[in-house]
This record gives structure tokens, C-alpha cells and sequence, in this order.
RNA sequence: GCCGCGAUGGUGGAAUCGGUAGACACGAAGGACUUAAAAUCCUUUGGCCCGAAACGGCUGUGUGGGUUCAAGUCCCACUCGCGGUACCA
């Protein structure tokens, strides 16, 4: 009998849909256990054979942890909005929600042929209007938010208003853009619009003059973490820094219980370790340094510092404002005003690229001193980009014997070096380690660093000079892109202000556009969309002629991130067709958050951060039970593609094998891998494959073409792209998710293959022989041993996620009962077999005579005493005298015993002379030694 | 620069708690079946040495040290590769 696989997936593929088999229900006595892919964006590509890896990993835990008895979560979805089919539509006019639905459509009809267990009645796509409607519904609820440092919680924006009304902005502890301070009396005072302008400063979701990424090839604003290098992650295209007027998320509010949550959850170490310097949490102070001007100093003008070294302000020689500092304006002097500008505006030229390549030291004098508060030294105020506007105050003291880059600005410009520990020397380079002991530091001297820096922080705090104080690196999410395909505003604009449209008037519908680039005066592509105007009285869109700013007011145009409609999926998941709420409390009490969460590591600083950020906002709303979304989080490897080369030799078209290559000039060139089995080229395809490979000669060894190869990035460019679809056509899903496990640990990337999927197949083949007759005869001590080792090493695997070794102890144990044919043995085997083939394994199920599906069986339990060893205690010899005794396994000749105990002559001597030890010396064959 | 991860045969990899290194698979070589091929099955397969053979010996997990009766595994120093991050004061 044929392992005719294709027949065999079809038939239970239709099964399992007729019988409605994966869908989930809320309502379970079992216990739950929610496990979560990253939902793909669908691209116009298709799934290659790298994508589906975890979605296997998991897939075979949501089916393991079923048989182990829970009610699991396990749905699929798209991340449908993005750039690509944006580009696409600019290009060809094609509306993105075509394409995207069209790419949907293609990624179903692929995974669905891997037979994942998905319940696809909770499907969700970010681009429907009933599924973000609920991302605008939580962007409105950051803008009626602020967040309460006391409270560590986001509180409505009316206990504020209250605040305000009562004592102004005194005793005020919430995060905030910058430090405001006004009275009661100035709130009263205060216009609509003045109001709203104070509010903004405080609210979660907010409207400011930000410092973007640029990307004037993508036409849209960029967040950092999809910046890497200055060029765009997508499509790699260069990124300036510009100032516009953007939507952000006040992410920085929550730096504190981001880091703090890390403890709680079960993720690597490295990955948490991204996190955390993603957050960059450094103690320091703040210090006020006084400004002189004319040879006086200015009375309550001071230049406020962040740093993490007070220990060293005893060696502070000068002053650098970032370029774009507000200090600025502030403190150049008339003489240096052209010298300033000149490098202000020669800094505002320099595109992210060029700061980066290019790391000189570059700076100006503006003229004016500062007094260090502690030696009473005037020392110089420079301004160099080399200090960042963005991070601290904009201002630092400059510390050249112990920070290498105030070092080299001060050789560049011959300031002083005052070296402040004991034995340091910086006559060539800066001291930048924080240890040894203080020197020329007035009351530091003598202090270990350490200590130093404490006295230090005490001092200033007494002396009214600055006060202790924590930074984060974390900065506030840009949440305003200028791009058509992606979640519209919530927010229509009076007098220039953001208002909310009201909560029962969402989803907010995308409108139509005639086209998809930005307007001829540079506004986003929603500026096209006729349909695009509010009115506030009758609370409904209206075309935009009608605005009037009376009742009728212009919409926002800008749109969501990417990584809006990726921060809450997961909740919807657990109630995808609730049109009353997010999730239900109810659906949220049960399923309680991820219990398992399965995708890349690249999206350690953007997705997984901006979803906890989420998470924690409607976790402080009451809306989620869970603080943290992801209890467990695993990152499976990228897979590779391995590319194949013929050597051409040049100025011909003769092509030379690998091993002869270096007797010719030769380039080489990629060659479509799905032409080449094994590095052997198949000459007949290659000449097809192109019309300028027709007539192509082959300088063959051994009658054969070996081609070369190197593991590149899969790609269509390299032809090393492989089809998961081509995979399951020419060997079966269930050979394929065999095989993309046994290809290796699953957190490590590594090269796609196909060389060696032969022998996962054959294995298949083989255990599908063995069900051709089965019998109700007795099993075997041997048989029930192979059984029960094989149930200890797979329950084992699958709850460390080491599925790569599983498929090994399955090879094992087929080869070992490869003459059973007792139901007994082949009944249990198949539901082991199941969460890595579940086809094969409903149909061995059924071959031993069952009518359920495999899905809803149990999993085998362990019983250890069929793997207890059966031992023979032998009395070992030592020099003489009988010293220890050791327990053998039977099937070991009496005489190999002293042998392989005294192999080395050293452990013998241990063993005989430390007395009462159990050492396990080699399990399986010597159980253990007994003294 | 800083942080994290990794390095084992011709190849992918195994060794889960410090206890026979190289499981399992691929590839390769030889053999069986076959008119032949494919498929299938069997044998061999880290390197070196002794030997007619059996048996055996030496060596061996990126490099150099160390701890231990015993190290791929632990410690110290280094080399290379991968990933993240980068004037974060």
C-alpha cells in the first residue's frame, strides 16, 4: 500500500472543516491555553518556506496542549495595512484593499494547505472597520488620558481639568512634554483654545511640534525604530530630521513599568535585554549651571544638565548646547551671532546619514560663559551636534579627562583637561571607567568613585544647585503618517485645535481617493478624498466643500502606523465579533492574555514594545485583567535561503563544474535552485530556464554539474526563493512540518535546505506501512519500553520547544517496532505523532479502529515502570579487595564490566576511595555504581 | 565602542544535571534485487596508527590556559562569525 499523502491531507483537510473541529468556544469547563502567532503582513509575494516555521512550532503546541486536555486559543489574522500596497496602487493604480484582499486570499489557500489547526471564524484583519474601530477607540481614550506618576496609571483628562481649576500646576506629578507653570487664577484666565493648547502637554495621545525621520522617497514620517542607519527599514531609503506638527504617543510615561514588567514575564533574557536598553534607564542628576553675560552673572538664567557622573563636576572645563536648543537663542553673544548661524545652518544641511559616517568633532563658541557651581571656574558655553536636543535637557557639562567625546572636543579646541582621579592618566586618552579614587574635587577627594557620586547628589540637592533625577532613552512614539493605507484619525481640527469625534459615531470609515499621492500642495493622500469633512452638529462625514468652521470642520489626513493595529489584536482574538467593546470582560476574564507568543526577534523595540505600552493603558481603563500581554514569548530563528551558482567561463558560454573551476576564469552566477537537486545541476532544465542558457556547454566532472552555493537572504533576485506549496505537492504537509522542525533548534536561524527532506519523508512512509494490518495481541516488555521512551522524549521536546530532537526518537522507535502491528502500541503512537502529522496521524488513528478524530483523544500517559532497567549488581574489584559495587544493565557481559569501570584508572581510584557515592557513571548500559 | 548569541565530521545537527562525543538525517562509497534505471533493502563512513583478521591504540568539539577522578558542557584570556544598538552625557 502508497503513502498517498495528497489524497490522505485532502480528505482530512475537508474532514476537520465539515466537522467544524478547530472552533474554539469561551465556554469550557477545561483549563484555557491561548497560544499566538504574529499575525503576517500578506505581500504580494506569497509565503515562502521560511515563513511558516513558527507557525508550525506553534501549531504543534496548540495541538499537544488539546490533547493534553486545555481549550486552546490558537487564530490567525493579517496585519493588512502598509507601504507595500500603497507602492503597488501608486504604481498601478490598483486600490490597496484589492490587492490586499487578493493576498489574503493567497496566504489562506497556502496555510490552509499545511493543515494548522486555526479557528478562522476568529480571523482578524486590521484593515476591516470593525476591527479598528477599535484602535481609533483606544487613540481617543489616550487623548482624553494623562498619566499620573503617583498613581503609576492613566487617569481621565477631566481630573486634571479639576487640578487646574483647584491649584494650576502646582504639586503637579504627571508626565508632560515639557515643564508648565501657571495658576489657578491663569487656568480661569485662559481661552478655549489656550486651554486646549495647555492640555495637549499632558494628554497620552497628543499633537506637537516633534522632530521626525523624514523620508521624503516614502513621503511620510518614520519612527525610530523603523529608522536604522538613516536609511528606512522598508525599502532602505535615506531619512532626514525635519520638525512638522505630528500625532504621538506618550510612551515615555510608561519607560518605568516597561522595564519593571520585564520581571514578570517569561521571555529570553536577550530579547529582554533589547528591551531594556531600548528603554535606556540611566540615574543622574539634573544641575543648574549660571549663565554670565557682560562679565556678570544673570540672575536666574541658568543652564540646566543632565549627568550620571556629579562625581566629576570639580573637572568640568565648558558647556555644549545641542544645535537646537532652546538655550541657544539664549546665550550667544552679538559677536558670535554669523559665526553660530553659519554652523547652525550648516548642521540642519547634514542629512542622519552623513552625522553618522561622518563623526568629526565640530562645534562653535557662542560667546557667553557659564560658572561651575562648584570650583566657581568660568568656563566656555559651546554648541556642538555631537549633544542631542532630544535626550536630557539639550545641555551637557563637559568633563574632558573622563568622557572620550568631551575629550576629543576639548583637544579639538584646546580647553583644559583637569584629570579628577588618582593614577589616571589622560595625556592621550580620556578616563572613562567609573572607578578608583577622587582627586582635585574639594570634599570628593579621597571617595571612591561610587561614593563620590552619592556625596555629590546629596550636596546639590542641599545646596538648591539640582536635584536627583532618572532619564529613559525611551522616546514618544510619532504616530502620524502621511500615507493613505492605514487607520484614519478619530480627529477633526476648530481653530487649528484636534477634537475627538464622538465615541458611537466610530469606525471612522477610510474614504475613497482618486489617487493615492500626496496633493499638488503637499498634504497626505486623504486631502484628495472628497468625502472628507466633519460635521459637528448632525456628527456625521460630509463632503469637504462644506466646510465652513462654523459646524463643518476639515478631518485629519494624516493616518495611523503599522504598528496601530498590531498593539491590541491579540484581545480581539479572544472576541472577534463583539460590537459593543474591544473584548468583552467576560472573554477577557477567561482567556486573561498570551499564554504562549511565537514570532521574530526583529520586532523586539517596535511591535512587542508598543503592544505592552498598549496593553498597560487599557490594562490602567479596566479593560484587560493582565498588565502584561505576552506571558511567554518565543523567537523562532529566520530561515535562510541557500543559493546555487554556475561558473561561467568568461567571454563564453561554456560553464565549468565547481570542482574545476579554478582552472578557468570564471564568474559565477545564481541559478534557479529549483533546477539543481543536491548541488547536481539538471543541464536539460538549465538550458530551458533562460534563452540565453539554450546553447550553453557544460564542463562536467563525473558526468555531473555541481554547482556552488552560499546561504544568502531568500529572495527572488538570489532564486532561492522555495514554495511551500511545491514542498506539500511534491512530498505532503506533513513531511513538510516534519521537516522544517528537524531542520534545527528553532530559535536559530538557519538555511533552508531541501537536500535531506527525503529522509523525513521516507520515515513517514515506513510508520505508514506499519498500520497496514493491526492486531490485538499483547505487546512486549521490549515494545512497551520503545512506547514509553518515546512518550518521555516527546512530551519532554514539545514543553521545551526542542522539536528538532523529537523527530530523531520518532525514527528511533519506528525502526524498533518496526515488526509491531499491535494496537496496544500503534494506537498511542499515533496520537504521539499527532501535533507534528496530524493528517497521517487521524488516519493511523482510524486504522486502529477509532471514529473520533485524533484531535480529541489523550495523550499518552508515562508509565515509568516499562522503562525500568533490568539490572544485575556486580561487586567491583580493587586492588584486591572488593571497593564498590556496580549496578549494570543486564544485556552487559559480566567480564566488560571491570573493563569499562577501570578505563580510567583515575575514576577508579576516586570511585574507590570516596566512600559512600552514587555516581551515575553511563546511563543505559551502567545504571549506576553503588559503593 | 557597548549589549546579546554562537563556533562539534563532507553537510544539517544530537549529547536535556559535568559522566561512552558525533545520536538521527543528508551526502558519499560498496553490495543485494533488476535486462536496465528508479524505488527499496543491507554494509561502511571524524582523523591517524598497528594488523591477515579479530581485538586494540592514539588523537579529536574555534585558540591558549585553568578547575575536576572526569570538561563540547564550568572558570579566565583570546580569535572569528551572527544579531541588536550607537555621540544617550
Amino acid at each position: 500500500m502508497d503513502y498517498n499523502f495528497t489524497a490522505i491531507e485532502q480528505r482530512w483537510q475537508q474532514q476537520w472543516k465539515a466537522d467544524c473541529l478547530y472552533k474554539v468556544s469561551n465556554k469550557s469547563d477545561k483549563p484555557k491555553y491561548y497560544v499566538l502567532d504574529m499575525f503576517p503582513y500578506p505581500s504580494g509575494a506569497g509565503l515562502h518556506v521560511g515563513h511558516p516555521l513558527g507557525y508550525i512550532a506553534s501549531d504543534i503546541y496548540s495541538r499537544y496542549k488539546r490533547l493534553q486536555g486545555f481549550n486552546v486559543l490558537h487564530p490567525m489574522g493579517f496585519d493588512a495595512y502598509g507601504l507595500p500596497a500603497e507602492q503597488y496602487a501608486i504604481q498601478t493604480g490598483q486600490h490597496p484593499e484589492v490587492t490586499t484582499n487578493k493576498n489574503i486570499a493567497r496566504y489562506k489557500e497556502q496555510l490552509g494547505k499545511i493543515g494548522f489547526c486555526y479557528d478562522w471564524d476568529r480571523e482578524v484583519r486590521t484593515c476591516s472597520p470593525d476591527y479598528y474601530k477599535w484602535t481609533q477607540w483606544t487613540f481617543r481614550r489616550m487623548f482624553l488620558s494623562y498619566y499620573d506618576n503617583k498613581l503609576q496609571k492613566a487617569q481621565p483628562i477631566d481630573n486634571l481639568v479639576r487640578h487646574f481649576e483647584a491649584e494650576g500646576s502646582a504639586n503637579l506629578d504627571v508626565a508632560q512634554s515639557e515643564e508648565l507653570g501657571f495658576t489657578a487664577a491663569d487656568w480661569q484666565a485662559m481661552g478655549d483654545k489656550e486651554r486646549q493648547q495647555v492640555l495637549m502637554n499632558y494628554r497620552l495621545a497628543y499633537l506637537a511640534y516633534t522632530k521626525v525621520n523624514w523620508c521624503p522617497a516614502l513621503g511620510t514620517v518614520l519612527a525610530n525604530d523603523e529608522v536604522s542607519e538613516g536609511l528606512s527599514v522598508r525599502g532602505g531609503h535615506p531619512v532626514e530630521q525635519r520638525v512638522m506638527r505630528q500625532w504621538s504617543l506618550r510612551v515615555s510615561a510608561y519607560a518605568q513599568r516597561l522595564l519593571d514588567g520585564l520581571e514578570t514575564i517569561d521571555w529570553t533574557e536577550s530579547l529582554k535585554d533589547t528591551q531594556r536598553n531600548w528603554i535606556g534607564r540611566s540615574e543622574g542628576a539634573e544641575m543648574l549651571f549660571p549663565v554670565k553675560a557682560n562679565e556678570t552673572v544673570v540672575e536666574g538664567m541658568n543652564l540646566k544638565i543632565f549627568t550620571t557622573r556629579a562625581d566629576t563636576v570639580f573637572g568640568v572645563t565648558f558647556m555644549v548646547l545641542a544645535p537646537e536648543s532652546e538655550y541657544v537663542k539664549q546665550v550667544v553673544t552679538s559677536e558670535h551671532a554669523a559665526e553660530v548661524e553659519e554652523y547652525l545652518a550648516w548642521v540642519r544641511r547634514r542629512t542622519e546619514r552623513e552625522r553618522i559616517s561622518d563623526r568629526k568633532v565640530t562645534g562653535v563658541f557662542t560667546g557667553s560663559y557659564a560658572v561651575n557651581p562648584l570650583s566657581k571656574a568660568e568656563i566656555p558655553i559651546y554648541i556642538s551636534d555631537y549633544v542631542l536636543a532630544g535626550y536630557g535637557t539639550g545641555a551637557i557639562m563637559a568633563v574632558p579627562a573622563h568622557d572620550s567625546r568631551d575629550y576629543a572636543f576639548a583637544r579639538h579646541f584646546s580647553l583644559p583637561v583637569i584629570p579628577l582621579i588618582e593614577g589616571a592618566d589622560v595625556s592621550e586618552q580620556s578616563f572613562d571607567a567609573k572607578e578608583g579614587v577622587m582627586m582635585n574635587s574639594g570634599f570628593l577627594n579621597g571617595m571612591q568613585v561610587k561614593e563620590a557620586i552619592a556625596a555629590m547628589k546629596r550636596y546639590i540637592e542641599e545646596q538648591g544647585i539640582g536635584r536627583v533625577r532618572v532619564n529613559y532613552r525611551l522616546r514618544d512614539a510619532i504616530f502620524s503618517r502621511q500615507r493613505y493605507w492605514g487607520e484614519p484619525f478619530p480627529v477633526y481640527y476648530k481653530d487649528d485645535m484636534p477634537y475627538m469625534i464622538p465615541e458611537q459615531c466610530l469606525p471612522l470609515c477610510l474614504p475613497e481617493v482618486d489617487k493615492f499621492l500626496p496633493t499638488e500642495t503637499g498634504e497626505p493622500p486623504l486631502g484628495n478624498a472628497q468625502l472628507w469633512a466633519w460635521n459637528e452638529a448632525e456628527k456625521k462625514v460630509v463632503d469637504k466643500s462644506m466646510i465652513d468652521n462654523q459646524t463643518v470642520f476639515p478631518l485629519e489626513l494624516c493616518t495611523m502606523p503599522g504598528f496601530a493595529g498590531s498593539s491590541a489584536y491579540y484581545l480581539r482574538y479572544m472576541d472577534p465579533h463583539n460590537d459593543e467593546a474591544l473584548v468583552s470582560g467576560e472573554a477577557n476574564a477567561y482567556w486573561q492574555q498570551v499564554d504562549l507568543y511565537l514570532g521574530g526577534s526583529e520586532h523586539a523595540t517596535g511591535h512587542l514594545i508598543y503592544s505592552r505600552f498598549w496593553n498597560k493603558f487599557l490594562f490602567d481603563l479596566g479593560l484587560v485583567c493582565k498588565d502584561e500581554p505576552f506571558a511567554k514569548l518565543i523567537n523562532q530563528g529566520m530561515i535562510q535561503g541557500r543559493s546555487n551558482f554556475v561558473y561561467r567561463v568568461i567571454g563564453t558560454n561554456k560553464y565549468v563544474s565547481l570542482g574545476l573551476k579554478d582552472q578557468y576564469e570564471v564568474q559565477p552566477i545564481h541559478v534557479d535552485v529549483n533546477i539543481v537537486q543536491n548541488d547536481v545541476l539538471d543541464t536539460d532544465k538549465f538550458r530551458c530556464w533562460m534563452p540565453e542558457y539554450n546553447d550553453a556547454e557544460f564542463i562536467l566532472e563525473d558526468g555531473k554539474y555541481i554547482c556552488g552555493w552560499a546561504i544568502e537572504k531568500m529572495s527572488k533576485s538570489m532564486f532561492n526563493v522555495v514554495n511551500p506549496d511545491d514542498m506539500v505537492e511534491r512530498y505532503g504537509a506533513d513531511t513538510l512540518r516534519l521537516y522544517e522542525m528537524f531542520l534545527g533548534p528553532l530559535e536559530m536561524s538557519k538555511p533552508w535546505d531541501t537536500n535531506g527532506i527525503d529522509g523525513v519523508h521516507r520515515f513517514l512512509r515506513k510508520l505508514w506501512n506499519m498500520y497496514e494490518t493491526v492486531t490485538d495481541d499483547a505487546p512486549t516488555a521490549a515494545e512497551l519500553k520503545s512506547l514509553h521512551k518515546l512518550i518521555k522524549k516527546v512530551t519532554w521536546d514539545i514543553e521545551n520547544f526542542s522539536f528538532n530532537t523529537s523527530i530523531p526518537a520518532f525514527m528511533i522507535a519506528q525502526s524498533e517496532l518496526q515488526q509491531c502491528r499491535k494496537r496496544a502500541v500503534l494506537e498511542p503512537l499515533s496520537v504521539l505523532i499527532a501535533p507534528f502529522a496530524p493528517h497521517l496521524a487521524e488516519e493511523m488513528w482510524h486504522r486502529c479502529g477509532n471514529h473520533t478524530s485524533v484531535c480529541d483523544a489523550s495523550w499518552p500517559v508515562l508509565e515509568e515502570r516499562y522503562l525500568v532497567e533490568d539490572t544485575v549488581k556486580y561487586p567491583v574489584q580493587f586492588n584486591g579487595k572488593v571497593r564498590f559495587t556496580i549496578e549494570l544493565a543486564k544485556d552487559m557481559p559480566r567480564e566488560e564490566v571491570e573493563r569499562v569501570v577501570l578505563a580510567s584508572d583515575d575514576t577508579a581510584r576516586y570511585l574507590a576511595g570516596n566512600q559512600p557515592k552514587k555516581v551515575i557513571v553511563v546511563p543505559g548500559r551502567i545504571v549506576n555504581i553503588v559503593c
